[in-house]
DNA sequence: TCCTAACCGAGACGGTACGTCACGTCTTTTT
DNA sequence: AAAAAGACGTGACGTACCGTCTCGGTTAGGA
C-alpha cells in the first residue's frame, strides 16, 4: 500500500523543467560554467526546488548523465568478449560525441575531487554502479571461458574506463570508432596471451 | 648569451615562499580546500606576486607537481618493459601514497574541466609532457623488439595512464605494489598474445 | 494600495544594523578610513546586503547624514531673518561639532570629486534637496520683506552655504557660534543694503 | 657660494614630462581618474622619480595648480573693490571654464578629507596662501576705506570663496561672467549696508 | 469549509573567494 | 646619486555563487 504525504507534492512539471533546462546548459556552458542559480533561472524555478530533489548541482548532473546515457542502453551481450565491447564502447562514444553526456561526465569527475573529504556518496552511488555495467561485461566472457579463469574483472574494467577517461578529460585524442576498435581488440586478446605465458 | 629585462628583477625568495607555502596547504587542506588567498598570506607575499608568475592556481599546481615528482626521478630503463613499468609505476605510487602529489595530480586534472573552452595551455603544456615519459618507455620496450612493431605507443599510454588516473580520482581501489605489478605484467605480455593473434 | 514586490523582503535588522555600524565607524574612522568591508563586518552582514540597497559609501553616508542631521530639525521659523538664520546654523554647527556630521558632509563632498563623470545622483538627491531648506528660509525672508524683490535666492544660498562648506573642509577656523552669528548678521544686513544702493 | 650636491643631477626634463603629463591626464581623466603610474607612464618616466619630487599626487596637482593659475595673474589693483573683484574672480572663472584648473582644484579639495588626521601641509602650504591673494584684496579695500573699520576680512574671504568653490565642487550652477559680477556687486555694497546698521 | 502541511517562485541572507587596481617602497642596471 | 623599469606587500574593490532562509501564495488531504 502507498500512502501520500501530507501537503502539497512535488510538481512533476518543475521538475522536467528543471532536468532540460540544466541539459540544456551543460551542453552550452559546460559543466563548470552552469550554475545551480542558472538553472534555476532557465527553468522558471526556485532555488530551493532544485535543492530540494538534489544535494547539488553534482547530483543533479549524475541523474541527467543516467537519463541520457542509460544502464540498459551500453550494455551489449552478443556471445563475445570483441564485439561486447566495440558494441558497448562504440555506443557510449556516439553519446559522447553529440550531446552533453561528455562534459557531464567530466564535471562529475572533477567534483568528485577537490575537498578531501569528497562526496562518498557520489563516487559510490555513481561510479561503482556504472562500472558494474563494464565488469559484467568482462564477467560473461570469463565465464564463456574467453578470459583466463583468475583473471582481475576490476583490474581489466579499470583499464578500459581508464582509458576512456584519460582521453575525456584530456581531450587529446579523439574518442572515435577506431579507438573503439582498438580497446576491443586489445582485450579480445587476452586469453590467448596469458593462456600462452603460464 | 642572456640579457636581463630591465626593472626589478622577480623575487626567488618570493617564489619559493609561495611554493613552499603551497606544498603545504595542498597537502593539508587538499586542492579545492587551498584558495590563492591563504597561499599569499601564508607565504608572506602580496597576491598580485602569485598571480605575475602563475594564471591561476592549477598552474601552480602543475609547477609543484612537476617539483616534486621530476620527471627524471620516474624515469626507468632497466632493460626490460616488465621491469622498467613496475619501477616508473612503483616510484610514482609511492609519492601519492605520501605527500601532496595525488590530490595535487587530481585537483589538477579536475581544473582542466568545467568551462567549455578549458585552459588548454595546461593540457598540452603539463599532461602532454608528462605522459611523454611513459611513451618513451613504451618506445624503448618496441626498439628492443619486446612490443610488435605495429603497437600504438599512444594507446598502450592511455591505457597505463588512464588505468592510474582512475584509482587516484575514484578512489575505489588502492595504488599500491601489486597493483604496479599488475600494470607492468599486463603490458609486458602483449609481444606474444600479438605475435599470436596475427 | 501597496504591494509587496516578490521574494523575501530586504531585513530591516541588517539595514539598521549596517547603518548603525556605519554610523559608529564613520565616527571612529573618519570617512576615507572607513570601507565598505569593515562595515559589513562590523555590522554582521554580507558585503552584498550592502551593495543592494547603496551603490557605494558615498550614498550609505548620504543616508546616514541624512539620518543624523534630519532636514525638519535644522529647519527654523521664528519670524526674522536673522534669527532664522542664526537658529539654523547654530544647530547645524552643534552636529558637526559632537558627531560624525562634519566628517561624514566632508567625504561626501569629496566623493562627488575625481572621476569626472562623478556621481550625478548623489549630486542632486542630495545636495540639491539638503540646499532648498536654506532656499526656503530666504524665500520667507524676501516673502516678508525681510529682502530686496529682486533678490536671487540661489546665490545667497551658494553664499551661505559655501562659507561653511569652507570652513569644514579646510578646517582653518572653527565652525562655532561666533561664525553663527557672524553670518546672520551678515545676511540681515542685505535689506537696507540693497534698499539703499538703488 | 653655492655647491652641487654630489651624484647625478635630477633631470629637469623628466620633471618637465611629469607636469605636461600630468597637466593632459588631469585634463582628460579628471583628478581621481588619474593615478600616479599613469602619469609616469605618460611622461616615459619611473615612479620614483615622481615620488622624490612631490610626495603624492595631490602635491604635484598643488603645484601644477600654481603653474597654470599663477597668484600674479588673479591679482588685481584697480582702485575699487567691485572692479578688484570682478577682475579676479572673471580671471579666476576663465581658468576653470577652459583647463583642467577646475578638476584640479575640486580634486585637491577632496584630497584633504577622508583621512581624519588629513595633509595639514598641504592645507597650509596650498590653501592659506592662496587665499592670501583674495584677503589682500579686501585688506586694500578697507585701507582705502571702502570696507568698515570692523571689517573681518576673513570672514568675507571665506564667504567669497566659499561661494566660488560651492559650485565648483557641486556643478548645480555654472561659474560664469553674470557669477562674478554678482559676488563683485555683493561685496561692494558692503561699506553703507555695514555703516547704516551700526 | 476550514485547517494544516508541504510545496511553489522569488529573491534576500551571511559567507567566501575571486582577480584587479593603486598605493608608496624597493631593487635591478644604466647614466 | 639619479634615472627608467618594474616587482614588492598591502589592502580595498565590486562581483559571483554557494546553500539557507523568509516572504506571499498554492495545492493537496483530513477534520
Amino acid at each position: 500500500m502507498h500512502i501520500r504525504p501530507p501537503g502539497r507534492p512535488r510538481s512533476q512539471r518543475s521538475e522536467e523543467a528543471v532536468l532540460s533546462a540544466a541539459l540544456r546548459l551543460f551542453g552550452e556552458k559546460g559543466y563548470g560554467g552552469t550554475t545551480v542559480e542558472a538553472i534555476a533561472r532557465a527553468a522558471g524555478v526556485g532555488k530551493q526546488t532544485i535543492y530540494r530533489r538534489w544535494p547539488g548541482k553534482a547530483y543533479l548532473a549524475a541523474d541527467l548523465y543516467e537519463a541520457i546515457v542509460p544502464r540498459g542502453e551500453i550494455e551489449a551481450d552478443t556471445g563475445s568478449l570483441q564485439s561486447d565491447l566495440e558494441a558497448m564502447v562504440t555506443t557510449l562514444f556516439q553519446h559522447y560525441a553529440q550531446g552533453p553526456a561528455g562534459p557531464l561526465l567530466s564535471g562529475l569527475i572533477a567534483e568528485g575531487q577537490g575537498d578531501l573529504e569528497a562526496p562518498e556518496t557520489l563516487r559510490s552511488a555513481f561510479f561503482d554502479s556504472r562500472s558494474q555495467t563494464t565488469r559484467d561485461l568482462f564477467q560473461r566472457a570469463a565465464d564463456r571461458g574467453e578470459l583466463p579463469g583468475e583473471t582481475d574483472i576490476g583490474f581489466l574494467s579499470d583499464l578500459l574506463i581508464g582509458a576512456i577517461w584519460m582521453r575525456l578529460l584530456v581531450r587529446h585524442a579523439p574518442l572515435d570508432r577506431d579507438f573503439a576498435r582498438q580497446l576491443a581488440a586489445h582485450f579480445a586478446a587476452l586469453y590467448l596471451q596469458e593462456g600462452e605465458v603460464r
